[in-house]
DNA sequence: GTAATGTTGAAATAGCGTTTCAATTAGCAA
DNA sequence: TTGCTAATTGAAACGCTATTTCAACATTAC
């Protein structure tokens, strides 16, 4: 019996945790099945409120120090609450709806050789981006 | 005497307040020249700081003005303070210096070019995106 | 000038997140 | 298995960026 059929996308977030030398407790296990349960990406809000018995702030220590692992991202929608979403491994970007705030990943092989083009143009040296469309999904679009 | 020899490149600001219905009045100039003194971006608080006579409410009121006139532009640093830069007019994208805050602007011809054909990657219809590279600049760097 | 309406300051409030600190618990060693 | 120790937790206070409230005021239209 395999633990995920998911883990080649999806990283064993428990693992993570031991392998950083965090501590597998029950709150941090509560929180990480509930990111699970939500592929479309979440608030912050959202997660405590579905956890009454987790402390609001631990679910924030656990969403940051995820975001701290890179199997977590945080975004911005324009002048919206912050959602966050559970990443593959591999460098990916981001599609949020503005209408239902659903959250996308897709990887593009226009993007990725833009990445590598642009630096030539940009006056410094690239440590990281920020890289998010705003979108009307399929299910919301016009 | 003409009222600016920059206006090709930067808006004018106070015509902007005219233009869309807004008043004139000594708290908004004060903010918008203040603004326009600092070429590298600033804060919110920054600019509350530099001009005591203003009240913080009226700071955050004219920032929130500008940027629904789209000449200004709110950026996130990873987990650093939000920061604000006047725009051009032409569509661009930014850099932020992740050691002293400072935004630079930039047309990059590559990205342009992407922009026009990532949107058949995309599920859904592109309404806006976010991008922004994180740099070390020529005067931080390595 | 005067009325109508937009704008202001000051302070309270909101949203998202972090910190504090005492109490608890996981993980390890004996 | 027991005990030790450092990591973790909950509850509440706090911090920061920003917004709202509301009475007083300034600006523009008439």
């Amino acid at each position: 019996m395999t633990t995920s059929a998911r883990t080649s996308t999806r990283p064993d977030l428990i693992a993570i945790l031991e392998n950083n030398g965090f501590r597998v407790t029950g709150p941090r296990i509560e929180i990480i099945k509930c990111l699970e349960k939500r592929p479309d990406g979440f608030t912050a809000e959202e997660v405590a409120e579905s956890l009454p018995q987790v402390s609001r702030a631990t679910v924030f220590r656990t969403l940051k120090l995820l975001l701290g692992a890179n199997v977590l991202c945080r975004l911005a929608l324009p002048g919206g609450t912050p959602r966050y979403s559970l990443s593959r491994k591999e460098h990916h970007h981001h599609t949020v709806c503005v209408n239902c705030g659903k959250v996308g990943e897709f990887r593009a092989s226009t993007m990725e050789r833009l990445l590598r083009a642009i630096g030539s143009e940009i006056p410094g040296e690239i440590v990281g981006h920020n890289i998010e469309f705003h979108i009307l999904c399929n299910t919301c679009g016009p």
